[in-house]
DNA sequence: AGAGAACCCATTGACGCCCATTAAAACCCA
DNA sequence: TGGGTTTTAATGGGCGTCAATGGGTTCTCT
């Protein structure tokens, strides 16, 4: 299946393309749509991405919250901001200036692996927001529970 | 299915490359990828390593945590850090210069088997490390819980 | 007709592939 | 059990391919 993994940072030229990372593309080989979905982060200053099947996936689970919910409402703004961004022959997509703008991008992109999705971020802003993440890592003596083995993605429940 | 296990030193070329010992690689014969995930520890000064099936697995249990999250947040920086290196025909790999000044690697890397997992030391880095940590092992007379038998996890079995 | 978007082509530099060599362990037979 | 042989892992370096990049041209829609 494969997963987005590592910090790719790649040029953007005069027209606003950029290189999709082939690592990155690769994993776009099952998918109906050739190319990516893209919407900010209401987290951070970067730009979310992800592949068609995953962007199913979120409208799937804002479904689970109540309609008509504040909920439901707010996260919906994911979806009324997404762009949907096909790949052209050499793999690069057009990044809007709008979306350059809300991240501080401007010459160089890099792009972040998040595992089923990734992220954009404009290199220096993502330099400043990692070192402290790195520290609390550490200090805190962050830990994960690992899914057991064979507990595999099937949603099944938790153990 | 087998495990990592051992303590293995071999030579960085001026390429960057090094060669994974044969007993580490025959774990991977079963994965996808024929190569492995290294990411920096964020405990000791050396790097973790793992096929890409366990990197999956990682990425699961990061999705266990709610999307958007201050903890998955802080704990995906283990899956943006990783970089994804491909087996060369040779079964060599290449470490980037910033992995290995983060572990302070030179001339030689020191393979270290953890079962699921290795790591990648300065030799002389893992030798002052592993001291200490046998005689707290010794001393403090720390004792494991094992697992039953049965209680595999159950991936199917061996063939 | 003009602007924007999609496509095509050329360049280059890093990385993957191939071959040759060395070192060492496993094997075989006396 | 020892010596000699064979296989295989580890190492070193040269070369070709492809990912990334930049620019030019055609197409489309208003």
């Amino acid at each position: 299946m494969g997963v987005f993994t590592g910090t790719h940072t790649n040029k953007v030229d005069k027209k606003g393309r950029v290189s999709v990372p082939k690592t990155f593309r690769a994993l776009f080989e099952r998918e109906v749509f050739q190319g990516v979905y893209v919407f900010p982060s209401f987290r951070q200053p970067a730009l979310e991405a992800c592949p068609e099947s995953f962007m199913e996936r979120i409208v799937d689970s804002l479904e689970d919250l109540p309609m008509f919910s504040d909920e439901q409402d707010d996260l919906s703004i994911i979806i009324e901001s997404a762009e949907r961004l096909a790949f052209d022959p050499e793999g690069r997509v057009v990044i809007s200036d709008g979306f350059r703008d809300a991240a501080g991008i401007e010459s160089e992109i890099a792009f972040v692996g998040r595992g089923r999705t990734f992220q954009l971020w404009a290199p220096k802003a993502y330099a400043s927001a990692r070192k402290p993440a790195f520290e609390r890592a550490k200090t805190r003596g962050l830990t994960l529970k690992l899914r057991r083995h064979s507990d595999r993605a099937s949603d099944g429940g938790e153990g």
